[in-house]
DNA sequence: CAGTAGCGCAACCTTTGGTTGCGTGAATGA
DNA sequence: TCATTCACGCAACCAAAGGTTGCGCTACTG
């Protein structure tokens, strides 16, 4: 049983910039290049290139205005991943709760054993 | 307010091969850098490297016997990250509720497809 | 004792996150 | 209108990380 997840959504939102980018475009309702550099300790170009692994993967959505491009975080999109997040989380919860609890058998069989 | 997360522990969980290496320590109750390497895609080295990271982490533990390094899951460890995992998660969901509702009724939709 | 199995070290390649430098087109103000 | 400025894209370059091959060492095994 694999974990059955899209890397390439995971990846996007693996890396800690990445995060906090959509972090911050979630907090302001959007933004460019230039105003999330503002905020991060990352160059204006590193931003676009974030950006646009963001876009291809589908978790943002990019509107041209004017000399600007303005960035807004796809929702749904983001809601697919944080499902996967925490499935992803679930299924080593539940195989480190089947192992504890075979362990547990384990020492009561032990137990039973010495008796 | 940022997600307040130990970079090093997401990032070493954050390699899909990584993961996998996880994945595959559980299910057979731990293992060597040759046995792991035979059920993955890449080779013997990457995978010392891959188990150094872990290790370096604290999220594996290894014990020399003989003319092995058998490596173990340190499940306390593996449930910390776990739990920050979810966290991430959930931080998200705490500034848009509404996100939360739209991933809660995916993974419903999910669940109704397997059923 | 000869052979083999498991491992570590080192050199090298590729991808990716990051930088600087430069050129271009859309606002803006005299 | 025209010079300026602001946001952006493109390109070259750099460093770190995942991955590979090659080699040598050591501990088991026949």
């Amino acid at each position: 049983m694999s974990t059955t997840i899209d890397d390439d959504l995971w990846s996007a939102v693996g890396d800690p910039t990445r995060r906090r980018m959509l972090d911050l475009l979630l907090a302001d309702g959007g933004g460019t290049a230039t105003t999330l550099s503002e905020q991060l300790p990352v160059t204006r170009q590193a931003v676009a290139k974030h950006l646009g692994v963001l876009d291809r993967v589908g978790l943002v959505h990019v509107t041209p205005a004017g000399r600007e491009r303005r960035y807004e975080v796809d929702e749904t999109q983001l809601a697919r991943a944080v499902a996967q997040l925490s499935a992803v989380g679930a299924t080593w919860d539940a195989r480190l709760q089947r192992i504890k609890r075979i362990a547990e058998r384990i020492q009561r069989e032990k137990e039973a054993d010495r008796s």
